[in-house]
DNA sequence: TATGGTACGTA
DNA sequence: CGTACGTACCATAT
């Protein structure tokens, strides 16, 4: 260890918290309860900047204690200009402190004296002791401290708001002022400060003052030589004699306070991670602030008692056994060490580890059969708990040995998922250290541990990470429960794990010859449309390329401008559709077809690509992506095979019922939908009553509102009616506005708010919940599912007027999005769970957000159906009936309904 | 070779 | 100027 300077930063917490108030938005920067933070939080943020970048050894924050000080008895006028602080403003003073005390950073006061003055004793008392040759950092928003400057003090003075700091050094001041630091407050005192109400020489700035300043060689010469200033300025000087000299007197800081603190006794010490981290919750501080915390102070704490040891061991032929005993009834982390994917995988190695240190790896080369059965046997039993990070992969690869995995009791990244669904992802790493503190080095970094890789080096970040996991799981189930998520993570997600796993296990059957034929086939059409296309404009271009479209149609055929974009004019179908209209050039209509058919065989190409030795497509289905709480799909995307058009659903007919497996033989798929899901739970939520009762009666949902909305009978509703309502209907869940309304209806702004308007007089419910929605979370913070999964949108309080309706429209979807999520999945707990009860042999296979599509074994359709039925209509007690509809058929097409 | 932008498929 | 996703291609920067 390098011998390094000790550093002494000392802060101005008065001023940066005041510079912070004035700096961030209130609105943006308040918690649930109303208290602002902004001034907390602009301080806390450039207190661990700072703590980052400049990396001191010692620190202390100054404050004022109130406005009675020296200088007010002198000059009754002090500061006297000055607002009234605001309560807003001084009601966070104590929360700044807070935040100190949890840092572990003292503070100091002093009765009667302002922070400068006791910053100005600590700095002089640092540089005077010659034996710690301490260098010393002064962050404060008053330019007084500038007479601290020297060649061993600097001072870190904000520019603008509260991220970028003026390094000030002696060339710094004397390159900006004209005068060296310690002849600053002379320069001051005839320039004058504005903010304590010190008037200065009347025009006089600080250029001449600081050319007075050097001409005569300091303030004391310039008084002596007052007569010989020639012009305005010099009488406005004798003028104003008296004032610089008060001026002057008051601008000095007093240097030998009697402080309860020494330099010496300021050093950095380990912050109090818990009660931080706490009072971050409490002011809603989160994301970047927290993770920056975290990752600045970490270093700062203590490594434990032996840093983090584990007794650990590689564990040899038939050790297993004993080990597995060892555990007991102990919750296991587990880091299963492998590869997965498309629903399969591999193992090499598990790690284990207990929260009291006890670690082992087993590696699967080398493996006695005792050893195989005991871990099997372990691993499959519900009574050994075990926590994983993102236990789906492992699962697979453990499946793929013949393993199965039971007693599955937590799931970090799900438990990090549903305390904070907005993050892009999980990682394990990651999470360690925000929130246990530690650095995880593991197998995938490029540092010298991968390269010079062992087999103890694998056995033991294997151990490491297992035991991270136990840890990580305390911290994260604390703040889950704290958000209220427990149940959804123990019902609902962990449950679920399995049976995605076992849904990508068992994948869905393709006709292959059906795929390729149907490649053959669009990539025919692809090659036609391109050909008439080049025919009608005489050339060839790419027609893929958005760039070469835009030469062509708006320069070349000299067509009306579209919708302006980034980087030009769209050239999305709905303008090409657009300019059609108004044109009438085959181009386009070429165009649009070379589109739609190009897509349809860049789809097929995709799902052929995935196709597995077995014949089936064996998608990965992702519990941790999507904000709202909706599974997805990728390699490849499941959820969105084309449906709408007729070409578009021959896709579907490639998706088939499988050849038997085990003696077992299929018949049909089957498919089973919740229609109108989100108007349902919106019907429940809002508990609009006309709502409730057109859903009770059972029509059609679409017809029956608008002939509510038109006041019209239900047989007098017409097809231009119902289509205007079932827009309105699909477009409320989204936020939908007047001018959206009108662009996808084709009609005008002013008709589709009357149109608007008139739903809203009709179902008030709605219009009540959905404004509720909104207020509500802009209160909170978050939205809410029928279950209690959150979505936390600080943007609702932005001053970003974009930002702001953005993150309204999210909390007006949220939980109608979030509460379909909720129902379907436990729909599938539940249906799975009364397929293995009655020992059916049919098999979930796909889920599309409000559908799920099983493949039915022989002899077992009606069975199958009535469980569907039971199962996905009583998955929640709604206000009103879920409607279920089921179809069967050998491929995925002939089953749609 | 990686990234951003555009376009478009689903619920 | 309607939410939530994933994928493919082109164009641009590296």
């Amino acid at each position: 260890m390098p011998e390094t300077r000790p550093r002494l930063l000392l802060l101005d917490g008065h001023s940066l918290a005041y510079r912070a108030f004035f700096a961030l938005p209130v609105d943006n920067f308040s918690t649930a309860t109303g208290q602002n933070t902004n001034a907390v939080y602009g301080f806390t943020s450039m207190l661990v900047n700072v703590l980052r970048d400049e990396q001191p050894t010692h620190v202390a924050v100054a404050f004022d204690v109130s406005r009675q000080t020296f200088r007010l008895a002198e000059y009754s006028e002090y500061k006297a200009k000055r607002n009234k602080t605001p309560t807003e403003f001084s009601s966070q003073l104590p929360l700044i402190e807070r935040v100190l005390t949890a840092f572990s950073i003292p503070f100091l006061k002093a009765e009667g004296y302002e922070a400068d003055d006791i910053i100005a004793t600590l700095v002089t008392q640092a540089l005077a002791d010659q034996t710690a040759d301490m260098e010393v950092l002064i962050l404060t928003g008053d330019r007084d401290s500038l007479q601290l400057v020297t060649e061993r003090s600097t001072v870190l003075y904000p520019m603008r708001g509260v991220s970028d700091l003026a390094r000030m050094t002696p060339t710094a001041v004397e390159e900006k002022y004209g005068v060296p630091p310690h002849r600053y407050p002379e320069l001051a005192a005839i320039v004058g400060e504005t903010s304590d109400n010190l008037p200065g020489v009347p025009g006089v700035g600080p250029g001449f003052a600081a050319k007075w300043i050097s001409t005569y060689d300091g303030l004391d010469n310039v008084i002596a030589h007052a007569d010989e200033i020639t012009g305005k300025k010099g009488e406005a000087l004798r003028e104003h004699l008296g004032d610089v000299i008060r001026n002057r007197r008051l601008n000095a800081l007093v240097t030998d306070l009697d402080l309860a603190m020494r330099p010496s006794e300021m050093a950095l010490q380990p912050w109090n991670r818990e009660a931080a981290l706490e009072l971050f919750d409490e002011l809603e501080f989160r994301g970047e602030l927290k993770t920056r915390t975290i990752e600045t102070l970490a270093g700062e704490e203590p490594m434990e008692e032996g840093g983090f040891e584990l007794e650990g061991r590689i564990l040899g032929g038939g050790e297993i056994t004993a080990f597995l005993e060892g555990l007991g009834d102990q919750v296991a982390g587990l880091h299963v060490r492998g590869s997965w994917a498309a629903g399969s995988g591999a193992v090499d190695g598990v790690g284990l580890a207990t929260a009291d240190g006890q670690a082992g790896y087993v590696d699967l080369a080398g493996l006695t059969p005792d050893d195989e059965s005991a871990l099997a046997a372990w691993l499959a039993d519900t009574t050994r708990p075990k926590i994983l990070h993102d236990a789906k992969g492992p699962e697979l690869a453990l499946a793929a040995h013949g393993w199965r995995l039971a007693g599955v009791v937590s799931d970090t990244a799900l438990t990090a998922y549903l305390a904070q669904p907005d993050q892009r992802s999980y990682d394990l790493a990651d999470l360690t250290l925000r929130y246990l503190r530690r650095e995880l080095k593991g197998e995938g970094d490029t540092d010298q541990g991968a390269l010079f890789d062992d087999g103890a080096d694998v056995a033991s970040t294997a151990m490491l990470y297992a035991r991270a996991v136990v840890d990580l799981s305390t911290a994260l189930e604390g703040e889950l429960d704290r958000a209220g998520g427990s149940q959804l993570l123990t019902e609902v997600e962990l449950p679920l794990v399995h049976l995605l796993a076992s849904m990508e296990e068992t994948g869905i059957a393709v006709d292959l010859d059906h795929l390729t034929s149907l490649e053959q086939h669009f990539g025919d059409e692809v090659r036609n449309a391109a050909e008439e296309a080049f025919a009608v404009i005489g050339k060839e271009i790419n027609l893929g390329s958005p760039k070469q479209l835009q030469v062509v149609l708006f320069d070349e055929l000299g067509m009306p401008k579209t919708k302006r974009t980034k980087t030009g004019y769209t050239t999305d179908a709905d303008a090409l559709q657009g300019l059609y209209v108004k044109t009438e050039h085959p181009f386009l209509l070429h165009l649009l077809r070379h589109r739609d058919v190009s897509r349809l065989r860049q789809t097929i190409e995709g799902l052929l690509k995935t196709v597995q030795p077995d014949g089936r497509i064996h998608t990965t289905f992702n519990q941790m992506i999507a904000a709202t709480g909706r599974l997805s799909s990728t390699e490849p995307n499941l959820q969105n095979i084309p449906v709408r058009t007729e070409e578009g659903r021959r896709i579907r007919e490639a998706f088939v019922v499988g050849k038997s497996v085990d003696g077992i033989g299929f018949e049909c798929l089957m498919t089973a939908d919740y229609s109108q899901i989100e108007m349902r739970i919106m019907a429940h939520l809002s508990e609009d009553k006309l709502l409730i009762e057109a859903f009770k009666s059972g029509q059609d949902f679409h017809s029956i509102t608008a002939s509510r909305v038109f006041d019209v009978a239900p047989d007098d509703v017409t097809t231009e009616m119902r289509a205007k309502i079932k827009a309105m209907n699909y477009g409320l869940a989204y936020g939908l506005s007047a001018f959206g309304l009108s662009q996808q209806l084709g009609i005008e702004p002013g008709e589709a708010r009357g149109l608007m308007d008139e739903y809203f007089e009709t179902f008030g419910g709605i219009r009540d919940y959905l404004g509720g929605v909104v207020e509500e979370a802009r209160r909170t913070g978050f939205t809410e599912t029928i279950m209690g999964r959150r979505r936390y949108l600080p943007d609702l309080t932005s001053d970003n007027r974009m930002r702001r309706e953005m993150a309204e429209r999210m909390a007006l979807n949220a939980p109608i999005q979030g509460s379909a999520a909720d129902l379907i999945k436990v729909a599938m707990l539940h249906t799975q769970r009364a397929i293995e009860e009655q020992g059916l042999r049919s098999r979930m296979l796909l889920q599309v957000h409000d559908e799920l599509v099983f493949e039915v074994a022989q002899g077992e359709r009606e069975a199958l159906e009535a469980v569907v039925r039971e199962r996905m209509g009583g998955a929640a007690d709604l206000a009103v009936p879920l409607d279920v509809s089921v179809g069967t058929g050998a491929s995925w097409h002939e089953a749609a309904h």
